[in-house]
DNA sequence: CACACAACCTGTCAGC
DNA sequence: TGCTGACAGGTTGTGT
């Protein structure tokens, strides 16, 4: 489920119910999601205090006192749902329940268990496995088309592809991607490396457009995304080409429309949304 | 190194 | 109402 967006609005949620707070419990129901938890895992949270709460590519780190980092990877089906204690009885897929000193818990969830979690010294932070190798952040300073078309130099894998790569840039997913390509113009199954010069130009604010806007509209869902306010906040973002297969294409140029209808295509095992006309 | 593909695990939906 | 197969927002590991 979460790309980008979704990660920063849960982070975003989480550090207004958490910063600031002493967990005052933790309840660890598995022992492993995509990988094994730390050893001792809930023991070592438990009365630690919240410094704050934020947000690298699709992970959301949790700082806490003593120097250590909660790292959390939502996953394809992880959210967090926000509750006042006392919770009722967990579900078959709450693996992590964390309860405050001023009554908010915060459950994770994941049927998948695609999600993970880690505890980590923050100054080993960036040396982190998952973390190290990350590209910039689509919405930071240092991403643009130059660092963009960089990274893409050489590249024969189809546009798509590579952006999906979190090395490349940091945080899009199966989504924006297809959003994002869709806005620029630009076919997803053209060659990475021909991204460059203007077309990287094009791409890059249409990037920072689709996310800034999910962001806004408090993040997207197709179904089972739960604002970590724990409000159902089922947002219908307003996709042009993502899961729109055969619809007509909704780029308009002045008063013409395309003619062309939105197809969908496999790449890399993925889905991939796009108007065959009016991308290139 | 770059790339394609399978694997991880569960739920849902369309079709029979 | 089953049952089966396809597919789902992500990432890692393996093989070529």
């Amino acid at each position: 489920m979460p790309e980008l967006p979704e990660v920063e609005t849960v982070a975003r949620g989480l550090a207004l119910k958490m910063e600031g707070r002493r967990l005052a419990r933790v309840t660890q129901r598995r022992d492993r999601l995509r990988f094994p938890l730390p050893e001792r895992f809930a023991e070592r949270l438990t009365g630690r205090t919240v410094q704050s709460i934020g947000r690298r590519a699709k992970y959301v780190l949790v700082r806490l006192d003593q120097g250590e980092v909660l790292l959390i990877h939502l996953g394809m089906s992880g959210s967090m749902v926000v509750s006042r204690a006392p919770a009722g009885e967990p579900g078959k897929h709450d693996h992590v329940i964390f309860e405050t000193d001023d009554g908010s818990v915060v459950t994770f969830n994941d049927a998948r268990r695609f999600g993970m979690m880690d505890l980590v010294p923050e100054d080993r932070l960036q040396a982190h496995p998952l973390l190290a190798s990350l590209g910039p952040e689509p919405l930071g300073n240092e991403f643009s088309a130059e660092a963009l078309s960089a990274r893409l130099a050489g590249k024969i894998t189809p546009i798509k592809a590579a952006l999906l790569d979190q090395r490349v840039v940091a945080g899009l997913g199966n989504i924006y991607v297809s959003e994002a390509l869709f806005r620029a113009g630009i076919s997803p199954t053209r060659t990475a490396a021909t991204v460059a010069g203007a077309r990287a130009e094009r791409l890059v604010p249409h990037i920072r457009d689709v996310l800034t806007e999910a962001i806004s509209a408090g993040g997207s869902s197709l179904r089972d995304y739960v604002q970590s306010d724990g409000e159902l906040g089922y947002f219908q973002h307003a996709f042009k080409v993502y899961d729109r297969e055969g619809h007509p294409c909704p780029r308009a140029d002045g008063a013409k429309p395309c003619a062309g209808t939105i197809q969908r295509i496999v790449q890399a095992g993925r889905s991939t949304f796009y108007c065959s006309r009016c991308q290139r």
